[in-house]
DNA sequence: GCCCTGGGTGATTCCCGTTTAGTGTCAGGT
DNA sequence: ACCTGACACTAAACGGGAATCACCCAGGGC
């Protein structure tokens, strides 16, 4: 047993054979069965099934079925990241901007119902708070990038209702809110996508912020 | 075995001693457990060891688990239905209606967090969607008397954007927005509830509706 | 008295996620 | 050439969920 203390030296050995690949296949195999089936249908057997490798072989490489599926959820936030980062470096007009990404955030949702549940929607208490850490950071700056366009807009004294903290929040939760609901209840008869998104835009746009 | 086909001329049968009271037992149990600990923390051996008898006990008088919950949730929503008809019948202003519905929607959902999320943000899809159909019914119920000032509004052409579906379902999704995320994301920096539900109100009435 | 029936039970089944103890294998140091 | 140890992996098991099974037992109707 001793205490086997000793990592800073190991730096060398290569990975080996298929091992450096595992992780990866693993995320493709998760993915596919969680978007095709939710948070509930991707279990850790399925996954390792359809992997060809043992169940307990997913703990080599990750922590727990949380941490797989949130990996999942981060690679996708990861592009909405980046959209919005694309977005607030262009010259455009802050409002702009703003709608720009409010659409591109509900296309995003519209194209991944499952990954946008999972991340967004809490996935209902089933996953602890410090877990979803790296995702919610993620979140967070994606919220931020949109945040920026808004605190401009607040300070041309645009705003029409709300503070520019408030104002963000409000925008971000109505295109949410129809989204949101759109994927989680799709039994019910909703107005056509496009027209939906498009509603939401105008009127949460003109509702809090000034034309000019 | 035979076939045991015979339910119609049972009518007769006083409900026995306190049989008729376990439904109504099991059904506050749960309900505590549920607020205090959300959908999986109520599972069922909790339930019924809360009520003092065995799990498969349950099983006499609902369905299965989901059925428990969503009685609960039918309940609650009861009450908020009788708000919006309250509200539909009192002779205002249909604007001044959908303000007091939507308002009367948010401060349902703050009060009610587990229950709200049960309900409206799908449990995600861990309730087949033929479970919820008695919940879903009022759901649809409550949507249909805040639709009703929403048609009114349209047919005076006060409608900014969109038609009277959709303008409802977006004016409803906005406020869903904000309390489904304020609710599953208790971590992140929320500006206060009350200033959230103003500016959400006043942002999305005055986006959709024309002002006279 | 009998018998049916409805509320109730303990054991059991099935499926989760996760843990434990162990197996084969390959890289490197000696 | 031989250890040594880390690594990728596995089979089996555990504990805890929901749900079902095969039974009990008390009591009202006949």
């Amino acid at each position: 047993m001793t205490v086997a203390l000793k990592k800073p030296p190991r730096s060398a050995r290569k990975p080996k054979g298929d091992g450096h690949m595992r992780r990866g296949e693993i995320l493709a195999a998760a993915e596919k069965i969680f978007i095709a089936e939710g948070y509930a249908g991707a279990t850790i057997r399925k996954i390792a099934d359809a992997v060809g490798v043992s169940s307990t072989a997913l703990y080599m490489h990750f922590r727990d079925k949380d941490q797989i599926l949130l990996e999942i959820g981060k690679e996708a936030i990861e592009k909405l990241l980046s959209i919005n980062v694309a977005l607030s470096q262009e010259p455009i007009d802050a409002v702009e901007k703003v709608r720009r990404m409010l659409d591109a955030y509900m296309r995003f949702a519209f194209e991944n119902p499952n990954t946008y549940q999972l991340v967004f929607c809490g996935s209902n208490e089933a996953i602890s708070v410090e877990k979803q850490q790296a995702v919610s950071d993620l979140g967070d700056r994606c919220f931020d990038e949109f945040s920026g366009p808004i605190r401009e807009i607040a300070a041309a004294g645009r705003l029409k209702t709300g503070t520019a903290e408030s104002a963000a929040q409000v925008l971000w939760a109505a295109c949410h809110g129809i989204v949101s609901l759109v994927i989680t209840k799709p039994s019910r008869s909703w107005a056509p996508a496009e027209e939906l998104m498009q509603v939401t835009l105008d009127g949460v746009m003109h509702g809090l912020i000034a034309d000019r």
